[in-house]
DNA sequence: AAAACGTGGCC
DNA sequence: TGGCCAAGTTT
């Protein structure tokens, strides 16, 4: 049967289906576009070096979750210049982790990264395993970072979704401004669409299309005029609908989460363990009054610039003695801390 | 499966 | 100024 002209229209929609399945002409047009501008205009990062290690890329994605380049760039060449090697990690204390983990945040990443060390060390003969399945079963790395590790260190084709890649996605071919709260099955099977068939052309595309959601592709005003799919974009086509639901962001002020990130900068602060009675007798409902003078106490003989800041800063939030309590046991089921004859320590 | 989990910069 | 946001994982 002869195509008519209205049957070449359902084929060839104006807007391509928001699962992705653009016919393949236009995939690979989208394709070549975001390889280029890739090759331009990528960032140098140094785990994209040539002599980057799989260790140093694992590092690298662990350290980025929920976390801006930006803030990981100095940590992580800390982190290879001290520890080249899973092994080398795997040597020390947990809490050295934690404190070189510095101020990244979510600091039990430090404790998986250092229990994904040893089991690398341990059970892998000190590499890391080269397939999504073997990565997904460290300590530490999830669906995301499983498949970025791969793909990324071990050049496999495996579906990345970060939160970039989602927002481009849903930008691009869905048409809308944000993609859903959370990630979805339709979302995982478009970006399985989406994905080039070629292995080595599917470890750029999604390098790609996640440095093209850092750079361009922005939660917050995107710079179209900077992209180099735009005229393929299904949001913009679509007039730039705004988003259908508002992100509702997380508590912070007076919550758990910020009383342990106090406590834990007081911990990597110290040299020393420091007593649970002077956490107690400085920290708990003191708000507005001064912190003991560093020196008061044979605990803070001691005390330089940063303890006593992460000290001060402590004693302001005015936490009290049940939130105090809370935060410490959380601490202590989650390993980030150690108690011991009273005194409290990095593990 | 919703909720917990740090931190600092930006508009 | 305060809410939003950043290469998520775990329970």
């Amino acid at each position: 049967m002869p195509a008519t002209a209205a049957t070449r229209r359902r084929a060839q929609p104006e807007a391509p289906a928001p699962d992705g399945a653009r016919d393949p002409e236009q995939l690979r047009a989208l394709h070549a576009a975001l390889e280029d501008w890739f090759g331009a205009e990528a960032r140098d990062l140094p785990w994209r070096e040539h002599d980057r290690t799989p260790w140093g890329v694992l590092v690298s994605e662990v350290m980025l979750q929920q976390t801006p380049v930006v803030r990981v760039l100095p940590v992580w060449r800390e982190w290879m210049a001290r520890w080249p090697r899973p092994a080398d990690l795997a040597a020390e204390p947990a809490g050295e982790a934690v404190r070189a983990w510095g101020r990244l945040g979510y600091p039990r990443r430090a404790l998986r990264l250092h229990a994904a060390a040893t089991v690398i060390a341990a059970e892998h003969d000190g590499e890391l395993p080269d397939t999504e399945e073997g990565l997904l079963a460290l300590p530490g790395v999830g669906t995301y970072t499983a498949a970025a590790v791969a793909a990324f260190a071990f050049g496999r084709r495996a579906t990345v979704v970060d939160t970039n890649i989602r927002r481009v996605h849903a930008r691009l071919v869905g048409g809308e401004a944000l993609p859903a709260p959370s990630l979805t099955a339709a979302e995982l099977r478009r970006a399985a669409i989406l994905l080039p068939a070629d292995r080595e052309r599917s470890v750029v595309w999604n390098a790609a299309v996640m440095e093209l959601g850092a750079l361009v592709c922005t939660a917050r005003s995107p710079r179209c005029a900077e992209c180099p799919v735009a005229g393929a974009c299904a949001w913009r086509a679509a007039g730039e609908p705004p988003p259908t639901y508002t992100p509702r962001g997380q508590a912070w002020h007076g919550t758990d989460r910020q009383v342990r990130g106090a406590v834990m900068a007081v911990l990597r602060a110290a040299e020393q363990p420091v007593t649970r009675e002077l956490l107690d007798r400085e920290m708990v409902g003191s708000a507005g009054s001064e912190p003991s003078a560093p020196g008061s106490t044979h605990h803070f003989a001691e005390a330089g610039g940063p303890l006593r800041d992460a000290i001060t800063r402590l004693h302001a939030l005015g936490t009290g003695p049940d939130q105090l309590e809370r935060a410490l046991a959380g601490l202590l089921a989650d390993g980030l801390a150690v108690e011991a004859e009273g005194h409290l320590r990095l593990p």
